[in-house]
DNA sequence: TACTGCATAAGACTATAGTCTGAGGTTACT
DNA sequence: AGTAACCTCAGACTATAGTCTTATGCAGTA
């Protein structure tokens, strides 16, 4: 089976680097390059079945766990593995509390990334070793914002609809872009409301960037 | 004369010091302080008259050089001193460039401070001794995005609507606020689109977000 | 003086947004 | 089988947003 793969990084040399890693391993995967989450959202919008996301953790678009945050709550069944030019066990450990399937560090040779790679392919997780990991502890999650709180509570379909309308998108062209109808996305957008605490698409947005800059910790 | 002075910083410490050096030149001097452009967009919204905004450049609200252009732009007549850790050339270039009155150094001693406020109230503008400052050039603005090219042909008064905008306030709100007809706040609404190249307050928050991004640089 | 830019405003109108009610369907879990 | 959570949708309605037109007043300036 053909192996579908977003690579989301805006090092272009970096990316070549992935891409490399991944012809290695399958010849004829689909590879799809983007260097920020505005086009990452709109491949996975548009695609299905995406058997890996590899996401960036400092995209000049905007960085942070809010893409992981995000793909997660909209496609909670796509595998996506962090990269990061950092190894710090906070955002090793973030990004397994957010639901990552995998960490690789800028910092890791051609065969360790193949490793993790083909690790996640198999459906499992790879997380490098890293002092101070183990100490985790999976009860409760680690830093989060009030905000990330509110946020998880989305459903997929409501986390997709928000982060439309985060991108200042009209109700018509949400409902548009995801084939649904228009009484549909109010529907979605009233509850999304309710569930945090606002009464306007304009608080939304807002709320939207302070998630992405609270949950930034590159 | 009693000097109406806002100290906007989010170190507590460093609030109490500037606030010491404030006091030795004006005892009575009606010193407001706050922790976050939002407040301080407050208190410039329902002040009148204010001699001096300290601003620090780097607060958790929204760091950046945002706030500077902003209130640049609704309160020009407002001198505005740039407080600062760190003394790249670069920044006090921007600092000038977007029109503050001053620059302190964070590093500056209590008697540099000094010097500095009491310049600034006398209306004279303080700029550190710096290396690499002198070949400035005032012509042309270095390192703008296109964002703060559009954002700066906004006049005072669009500025401010735009600003309320950007909070997620209603145009009601906004009305009530500047104590305009929401009338009124729909025309200024209208020739701020044409300006920004933008059709709706969704993307004017968006707009507003990305201008704090890309002109953060401390 | 005439012109320009700016701020103010009302009125009429269209478009979008948002709420509420009620309803049908799926999936998964008890 | 029942229940709970989720996704879907329509219709009716109210509220907000946004455009366009027209108009007044003010300040600066050629």
């Amino acid at each position: 089976m053909v192996k579908k793969v977003v690579i989301a990084d805006d090092h272009p040399l970096f990316r070549a680097a992935l891409k490399q890693a991944i012809r290695k391993i399958s010849t004829n995967a689909k590879i799809m390059e983007v260097s920020s989450l505005g086009e990452a959202s709109d491949i996975l919008a548009g695609e299905d079945n995406i058997n890996l996301l590899l996401l960036d953790i400092h995209m000049s678009d905007s960085d942070g766990f809010a893409g992981l945050i995000m793909y997660k709550q909209a496609y909670p069944l796509t595998p996506i593995v962090i990269v990061s030019a950092s190894e710090e066990p906070e955002i090793i450990r973030n990004a397994i509390e957010f639901g990552a399937s995998g960490f690789i560090p800028k910092s890791a040779d051609l065969s360790v990334i193949r490793e993790a790679i083909n690790t996640v392919f198999e459906g499992q997780s790879w997380w490098p070793e890293v002092d101070g990991l183990s100490k985790l502890g999976r009860n409760g999650r680690i830093g989060f914002s009030e905000s990330s709180k509110l946020f998880s509570t989305l459903t997929p379909t409501q986390s997709k609809v928000f982060m439309a309308i985060a991108e200042g998108l009209l109700n018509k062209q949400i409902a548009f872009k995801m084939d649904i109808s228009e009484s549909t996305i109010k529907t979605h957008i009233t509850a999304i409301f309710k569930k945090l605490n606002i009464s306007s698409r304009t608080q939304a947005v807002i709320f939207a960037k302070d998630l992405e800059k609270n949950t930034k910790q590159d």
